[in-house]
DNA sequence: CCATGTGTATCATTACACCAATACACGTAG
DNA sequence: CTACGTGTATTGGTGTAATGATACACATGG
């Protein structure tokens, strides 16, 4: 895997470890990461996006104790073995389950047509092909 | 308008006066608060809820600044006059475009067919009501 | 007029989150 | 063995959220 895979926005309000957690979940999920595969060095992904190394391990740490990752002593993180493949499609979609929920309320305080709000993320999902 | 109209939720990493602004934010532009409605008073919010009375003038302080709410000196806060009904389907529309975006991006990180979360997200959006 | 109800300014305080910099321990690879 | 590359413990700085306690200015409403 390479670092420049990893999208990382350190204006964001959602801190920088997390960010980096929670995509780190969703490719390995969805299978874009297999296991075994080694992950990037902390300092890689660190230059790579202007960031501390410390941030990039904190991340990773929390990763391992999520069992998402393994600790490959003196080589690096990799994704762990117990994780293969992606998940079912039902396990997938219920790690996207809370930010649905919040949208479909946000939608409904907006007084938004299902129709509306539908059309247009479908647009935004297949725009990314 | 009634305090216990507010959602609000102490325990999400979200903090409670930003919560509170972004309410309001949608819930006029939804046209569910009408231009000109008295909002329930700082204490009352606070009271209901269990939080600090200056978290909620943070909130309506910041709206105000926002353009959302006007001061009626000594009566309290109401719905901005400028305010009338609620905006256009695309303007409202907007408001939820960051979040559609992420949404996409996170499907696609989970390598989730687009018809799989459009139909999870109609179902949710159908269900209240 | 005056009691009551608005919002708000102002501190001080507590708690916490985030992240940067340094220095360290450890295993690998040659 | 040794140089190098891992991750990471530690410390400190910075910013922010939220509370609590007053006190104030103002307008309403009886």
């Amino acid at each position: 895997m390479d670092a420049s895979l990893l999208t990382v926005q350190p204006a964001a309000p959602e801190p920088i470890y997390r960010q980096i957690v929670e995509q780190l979940r969703r490719l390995i999920a969805g299978g874009q990461l297999e296991a075994g595969e080694l992950l990037p060095s902390v300092r890689e992904v660190a230059g790579f996006h202007a960031i501390n190394p410390m941030t990039v391990s904190r991340a990773y740490g929390l990763a391992e104790s999520e069992g998402l990752l393994e600790r490959l002593r003196g080589k690096g993180m990799a994704v762990a073995a117990t994780r293969r493949a992606g998940q079912s499609e039902s396990q997938r979609l219920a790690l996207l389950e809370q930010q649905l929920v919040a949208v479909a309320r946000h939608a409904s305080e907006l007084e938004l047509p299902a129709e509306a709000v539908l059309n247009r993320l479908g647009r935004l999902m297949r725009s990314r092909e």
